[in-house]
DNA sequence: TTACTTCACGTTAAATTGACGCAATCAAAT
DNA sequence: ATTTGATTGCGTCAATTTAACGTGAAGTAA
């Protein structure tokens, strides 16, 4: 019996939306590509799957050796498979986004790359491929995230304050929410702890630090805002 | 250049979680294997992609052409990576799942197959491969899906009573939804459009007939039920 | 001390939900 | 013809949740 791969099929690969914030600012990770196709051209961090891989493997690796991340939140998103999508042939692509705080991390370009930058999520440059498409669905599957599972502070530093939380969530949904009802809602569904610490150094009143609950039964909040 | 196709792949296959909805129960299609691996013993359906063909395509060839179906809802949930879930080899599935109202089919045993049929969800026997998983993750989205998107209408027929897709909620959701709630918040979302029609022949009071709204937007409602 | 800003905690009206009540409608039994 | 028993369609109301906003405390700078 002939073994399955060794029939002609599409290669795999998986390719990453990298989200950072920083400076009240929701960035995604791009590629400026040495090589064709999309020479020059802003593209997502990917790669191909190795044969003995899974694709959660796949993306430590690419984080780890493209980016010099490590032990990050990842999630799968869903697998694009437009046989048009990549012009060197049958490609399908498994999107994966990756929550991570950019200060724990200094991004340098790899052999690949020209070039690795941080872009504002609503300052994006043409990208390459299809990944326009796989970007507007990990930001959707962000926003929609964010709502109903404690998944934010992956994003800030381990102590927060709870206007750092509130600020990143403005800043992922794109929209105004009530200062105070926000608050109660993120207190009142134990979402954090409070350490008992503040916040030093700031102008005015110094805010108490609180960390991420991981004990928080996950689907136990729900924070109800129009995504608009 | 060596044409990405050329190198070792693995194998790329969909399974499908048909879901179908009759007499107050909720089922999923499953085939009883002709062949090695899991001879005799009960599968979602599913085959290889073909080169030129996307996922969805590859969805509906399967059900025109093992199971007779056609024109269905079809929705991708999640790709499978486990290098060991195919005995034969590495495969990596991408499963999709499909909502038929059977009604509008008759399913057959396709030649692959010793035998196709419906098994209650609640009821299903040990499936083969890592389908089990793959199931569950349906019946999780689907779960999900119906309370916040109208996609119930597609296990009905096109016309049906407000009783009748309170049931199916029911049924789906594993629970019981206070009657009059539930027909308030249906007709409040203007999810469904009353036809004037009655259906006939029942023991008791006629009820309306509706049809799905399809100007309904879709976003625009929301049924509040612990999902448990 | 005063001015100014942010933080933490309240308050209140409006909207939504959950738990029922009840009359109208139908077929079947009396 | 009337009653019985079930389902359907509409309504009520208390309890809960949300949205919008007030205010004093805590901090820095003038």
């Amino acid at each position: 019996m002939k073994r399955f791969h060794e029939y002609k099929n599409p290669s795999l690969a998986v390719d990453l939306v990298v989200f950072g914030y920083h400076n009240n600012t929701l960035s995604v990770l791009l590629l400026n590509r040495k090589e064709a196709p999309f020479r020059d051209c802003w593209t997502l961090p990917g790669g191909f799957l190795q044969m003995e891989e899974t694709f959660l493997y796949t993306c430590s690796r690419i984080l780890q050796t493209k980016l010099g991340m490590d032990g990050v939140f990842l999630e799968q998103l869903y697998s694009f498979d437009d046989p048009d999508r990549d012009p060197r042939g049958r490609v399908i692509a498994v999107g994966y986004y990756a929550l991570i705080n950019p200060a724990k991390f200094q991004v340098v370009a790899g052999s690949m790359a020209n070039d690795v930058k941080w872009f504002n999520v609503r300052k994006l440059p043409v990208l390459g491929f299809d990944h326009k498409q796989i970007f507007q669905q990990a930001l959707q599957r962000l926003k929609s995230k964010i709502l109903y599972y404690p998944v934010g502070f992956e994003l800030l530093d381990d102590l927060f304050t709870i206007t750092e939380l509130h600020e990143l969530y403005e800043c992922i949904l794109h929209t105004t929410i009530d200062r105070r009802n926000f608050r109660r809602k993120i207190l009142d569904a134990e979402y954090v702890i409070n350490t008992g610490m503040k916040r030093e150094g700031l102008k005015n009143r110094h805010p108490e630090l609180y960390k991420f609950n991981k004990q928080l039964k996950k689907n136990n909040f729900q924070i109800n805002i129009s995504t608009e």
